[in-house]
DNA sequence: CCTATTAGGTACGGTCAGTACCTTACTAGC
DNA sequence: GCTAGTAAGGTACTGACCGTACCTAATAGG
C-alpha cells in the first residue's frame, strides 16, 4: 500500500488511522469499526494500530475523541426558565447529532469496560455538564426566581437526567421541543417551586 | 451425546436448552452465552437451537422470560412516602438481584435487536410497572395526601426513572437506602407538593 | 553511511455465528 | 408390525473477527 510517496510515521500515521476509525464509526458504528477495516481504509495494516491502541475499544474511545472535543456549554436568557430550555435544547442537539449517535453506540457496546465507560460517561453529561447546570440553578437564585433550597446536585442535573433517560427509552431519535417543554414545565420548575417555604 | 436413555424431543428438549441457556447467562453473562455453550451444557447440538431460536440474541431473550416470570408489584403502606418507597426498595431488589444483573446485561449487549429490546424493556419497568406508580399515586390523591394536579405520567414514575438512570451511571451495584430515601425525600414529595396550587 | 526505529506484508491461531448435509432415533398412521 | 415422515444428533465448514508472530523494507538521526 502507498507506493508511490514516502511512508507516514509518527502523528501523521496516527492522525490517519484514527480519521479512518472515525470514518467508520460514523457510516457503520462500533460493530462496524473493525482492526481490518481500519486498516485497509487508513491504507495501513493492524500492527500500526496495535503498536499503539492494545485493544479495540481503546481504539474506538480515542475516535471517539478525535472528533468529539468538548466544548463546554454555557448559556444565559435572564430567567430560569429560559436558561433550562437552552440548556436543554443543547443537550438534545449533542444526543441527536451524529456525534451523539456515535457515543450512544460506543457506550452500549463497550459495556464490559469499565475504564473506558468512565471516559465515555464524561462525555455525556459529566462533571462540566453537571457544573454548567449547578451555576444557572444559583444564578436563579441570586436572582430572587428560586428558593435556596432548590439548590441541590440532583435538582440541578434532573433535567438532564430526565432527557438522557428519554433517549434510553425512545430510540435514537431526537426528542421533540415538547418533550423538552415538558419536562421543564410539568417537572422542573414544580420540583423547584415545591423545595420552597411550606405555604 | 446421550447414549444411555432415549433421544429429548419437543417441549421437553426446549426446555433443556432454555435451563442451560439461563445458566450461561447467570455465570457467564450474555457474552458466554455461546451457541456452542449453550448446545454443549445441554447435552445436544447448535442444530436443534436453530431450528427453535433464528439468532442469538431470540434465544437470550427466551431464555431471560424462562427465568422472569415478571411478578405485579403491589404495595399498600397507607401513606404516600411509604408507598413510594416501598416500591422504589422492590425495584431496587429486582434490579440488583441476578435476574436483574442478567436483564442489564442482555439490554446493554442486544443493543442493535430492536424487537429484542422491545421485549426486554417491558420487562425493567413497561406498562405493569407505569401502571402500579400511576395506581399508588392515584391513592394518595384520593386520601388527600396529594393534589390532583399531581397526577401526571412523567411524575408518576419520576422515581423509578430515577433509579434506572441512577444505575446507567453507577455500575451494577445495588443503590444504598439512603439514595432512594433521597430521591422521595428530596425530588419525589417537593414536586408533588410544588405541583398543588400556589401559595 | 550506518543503525535503531517504525511501517508494511503476510500468515497465523482461536473464537464464534450461522449453515449444510447426512445419519439416527422415534412417532404415527396404516 | 411395517413404513414413512419428522425431528434429533453428528460433523464439518464458511466467514468474520480479534489479537499475535515474524519477517522485510523504509526512513530518521547520529
Amino acid at each position: 500500500m502507498r507506493t508511490v510517496s514516502g511512508r507516514r510515521r509518527g502523528p501523521e500515521l496516527e492522525r490517519a488511522i484514527l480519521h479512518a476509525a472515525a470514518e467508520e464509526l460514523a457510516t457503520s458504528g462500533y460493530a462496524g469499526m473493525t482492526m481490518d477495516n481500519v486498516a485497509r481504509r487508513a491504507g495501513t495494516n493492524k500492527n500500526a494500530i496495535y503498536r499503539r491502541w492494545p485493544r479495540r475499544a481503546a481504539l474506538g474511545v480515542a475516535a471517539y475523541r478525535y472528533i468529539a472535543e468538548s466544548r463546554t456549554p454555557e448559556v444565559d436568557t435572564g430567567d430560569l426558565r429560559g436558561d433550562v430550555l437552552a440548556l436543554l435544547r443543547q443537550v438534545n442537539d449533542t444526543w441527536s447529532s451524529p456525534r451523539g449517535a456515535i457515543l450512544r453506540d460506543l457506550l452500549a457496546a463497550a459495556a464490559d469496560e469499565p475504564a473506558l465507560v468512565e471516559l465515555l460517561r464524561e462525555q455525556a453529561g459529566g462533571d462540566a455538564m453537571s457544573a454548567a447546570w449547578f451555576t444557572l440553578l444559583g444564578r436563579a437564585v441570586a436572582r430572587g426566581e428560586a428558593p435556596p433550597e432548590a439548590v441541590h446536585p440532583r435538582v440541578a442535573t434532573l433535567p438532564m437526567t430526565l432527557v438522557r433517560a428519554e433517549y434510553a427509552v425512545r430510540g435514537a431519535s431526537r426528542l421533540p421541543d415538547p418533550v423538552l417543554v415538558e419536562i421543564v414545565d410539568e417537572i422542573f420548575l414544580p420540583l423547584v417551586r415545591g423545595r420552597g417555604p411550606r405555604n
